[in-house]
DNA sequence: GCGTTGCGATAACTTTCAGGTATGATTGCG
DNA sequence: CGCAATCATACCTGAAAGTTATCGCAACGC
């Protein structure tokens, strides 16, 4: 048995006519007849009486019309079910992030996609940068939000600037320096640091050394945490104070004050990363929605 | 698509493997990758991604392969459901029936049938005698509960002897003859009588004729009645007696007496008549519904 | 490092069967 | 009765499903 036969066999039986459901179904009416035949002899009983005014539906007929009909609905709807896959309108995504970069857009993010593919699935990996690349090149990701890697990691990938947070300083809003609009580097080297683990973030160092080279000054490092919140309490125990993105304020609530840095380093960049090729229409609608949320302005420093 | 695609796919999807899957679907492996093909061109989306190491499901492949299923399922459901109609265990048969003469066997073979095959529904027609024999000609009919025609009135049909009813007279309660153990014809024909309708029906007149040949005397019709409700209310009322087969017991209750007559007339048969070719198998359940009734002991006289 | 193995894809061919044309058989109708 | 309409039959054609043989690739083992 095949679709065909039932397709076949539901128009004759609508029709009640061998002739006008051929014609419907552009064959001709002896082909038609034999598949309508071949469909009766594997089920074991006569779907239709032929008299020879037309056709009726038999008893077993009369049975099957509505399963037929009942299964090729049903093979439609799976068609269907690809092709929305297909328009990104059904499916999964898996989404790599890292988690304090993308405290500010990744919500938003979520909540615009909802809203453009209420269908599809979104499953979130929060992972190393590393891990993060290696799951795009590998198929296992489809698309990432992170800070944006070196270019030479970007084999076969791209990135999407979406927006970029200035460096600031941290301080618990005890410290003196709260009290100014802005830090200036000359005045933060003199200032106990709390940094990110070195081995951890060797990114976030290299940006230090860079950050203190034109004073002529060593910086001093006086405790490294492993996580921003960690970063954070140290700072709000007036431990030190730590240079830091200015979307770490949604983390900071009103514990730690955040001022801008001058000279002001080089801005983090925070956006999209996927494959060149082979992007899934669901995906692809994840960076539209991405987009989107840029463009709203940012959140104030 | 063809419902073959979907057995292919949903094999491989399930094996991962294009080579075990050939070999359960008996078909060699060239022909299952180009099936596959065919289908992923199809939908527009690839369904298995292909690597030296088998294969696993697409994102697309992951949404079709329950869909698939669902239609293969319900594909065999369909098959599954004329099958049972095939054997006579779902459907639908007209039977037709004369309602006294089977007032005792019609609802102890429905009874017996709905035990035997209770996925079948049963359409009732009450008819005349020439209308069910037409019916079961033209295939409106399946088969019929009624008296015994004439053999001439049986092309192509077999009649089945369920029971026979012994004729009886029908008295009132007050009656002088009910006080007898059974009654006479030479009394009987000194009796105002109570008949059916000459015009509907001969055949009892014929009966009539019949039975009191042998007195030599001419009996005497005081009424005449269409219905059996109506011949036993006249008689109830004293008007006359009435010749009736004993399975008028049932209607009669208490309010009329019924007695054996001696030298007793042919007694009424009845029993079932259907085509002799093209019995659905529901029908020959419900001849053999009726055979196992008509095994019971037959109500008292 | 290099053959070996196991996988799916490709190519060329064969076979099967859905579909086409022509025609026959039956029946209802003017 | 002839005509028109309907489905069945017979026979042919061609698309496509299937077969065998082979390729290319990647993982594995020695």
């Amino acid at each position: 048995m095949e679709l065909r036969h039932l397709r076949y066999f539901v128009t004759v039986a609508e029709l009640l006519s061998f002739t006008r459901a051929a014609t419907r179904l552009r064959v001709a009416q002896p082909a038609l007849s034999r598949q309508i035949r071949d469909l009766e002899d594997e089920l074991g009983a006569p779907l239709l009486v032929r008299n020879s005014r037309g056709v009726r539906l038999s008893e077993a007929g009369a049975v099957f019309l509505p399963e037929a009909k009942a299964v090729l609905q049903r093979a439609a709807e799976a068609a269907q079910a690809v092709r929305a896959v297909v328009r990104g309108e059904r499916g999964e995504i898996h989404v790599g992030y890292a988690p304090t970069p993308t405290v500010e857009l990744l919500p938003c993010t979520l909540h615009a996609f909802q809203n453009l593919a209420p269908g599809v699935r979104v499953t979130l990996h929060d992972l190393s940068t590393e891990e993060l690349l290696r799951g795009l090149h590998d198929g296992r990701l489809d698309l990432c939000l992170m800070v944006r890697p070196e270019p030479k990691a970007l084999r076969g990938l791209r990135f999407e600037l979406l927006r970029e947070y200035p460096m600031c300083v941290a301080l618990s809003p005890a410290h003196p320096l709260a009290k100014l609009k802005r830090v200036v580097v000359e005045q933060l080297v003199r200032e106990p640091l709390v940094a990110y683990t070195r081995s951890d973030y060797p990114e976030y160092h290299a940006m230090l050394v860079d950050l203190f080279r034109s004073t002529g000054q060593n910086y001093r490092v006086v405790a490294e945490q492993d996580s921003a919140s960690a970063l954070l309490a140290s700072v709000e125990s007036g431990r030190g104070v730590a240079v830091v993105p200015a979307c770490m304020s949604i983390l900071a609530g009103g514990r730690v004050r955040l001022r801008p840095l001058h000279p002001a380093p080089d801005a983090l960049a925070v956006g999209t990363i996927c494959r060149v090729q082979k992007l899934s229409a669901a995906a692809q609608k994840f960076l539209q929605a991405a987009r989107e949320v840029a463009k709203e302005p940012a959140l104030p420093t």
